[in-house]
DNA sequence: TCAATGTTTCACTAATTATTGAATTATTGA
DNA sequence: TCAATAATTCAATAATTAGTGAAACATTGA
């Protein structure tokens, strides 16, 4: 995983209401959510909550799929994946403690 | 871990100089680095550097010991441990997914 | 105590980001 | 095609954040 792409990850993560949403999105699994309900469940403005699904969906970390007027999102796990290894390898230099792999095996697709 | 405090660490990370300490950081170990160090290493002013790490430090990323003239920084093992869990916990409601738990056991100190 | 070294704080400017309401686009069912 | 529903885009303002150089603080060794 890029640098760049990372930090736009970790950026898109370090605001409540996308935090919230992805969160959300995470527990939900790959039935996701839709923008209305997210909405009702936050309490956040559908315009508001349309622009941190935006910066949500431009780093990767969800993506939609349609359904009839509904839009679907979901968290995408190997994004999740490729982040958290970037955060925690090569750990110690590889020395004196374990590089665990850490991984999520769920809604993969 | 409280929200507020995973928002903090996010933003802390989310930004290419600070992202960039952090990761020098967790290779480095338990032996840590000096901010002289950092900023050789990284090309960073002292100034842009010093701004940066007390923005990790206050999200609890990272630990300072003076040690003579020099200040020898750590990554905080523990939170970042936290950080990973806030972010995977109960995933898909616990069904159809591994809920992995992510762990870093080195420089725990 | 004084000069040198390592690091931080301060003050400022430039750039980025969040929020809001109004308008727009896409889809469905009558 | 028209009205209703779902969601997004646009434009403007307010707030936060990064980067810079100068000054200040802390520690060491002479």
């Amino acid at each position: 995983m890029e640098e760049a792409n990372v930090i736009k990850a970790l950026a898109a993560l370090a605001q409540e209401t996308r935090l919230r949403i992805f969160r959300l999105l995470v527990v939900a699994g790959p039935q996701g959510q839709t923008p209305g309900q997210m909405s009702e469940a936050l309490g956040a403005a559908p315009t508001a909550l349309s622009f941190h699904l935006k910066e949500l969906s431009h780093a990767g970390l969800i993506a939609a799929e349609r359904n009839g007027r509904n839009l679907i999102y979901r968290a995408s796990i190997p994004l999740m994946n490729d982040l958290l290894g970037f955060l925690t390898d090569h750990c110690c230099e590889g020395q004196a403690c374990l590089d665990v792999t850490t991984k999520l095996d769920c809604n993969t697709g």
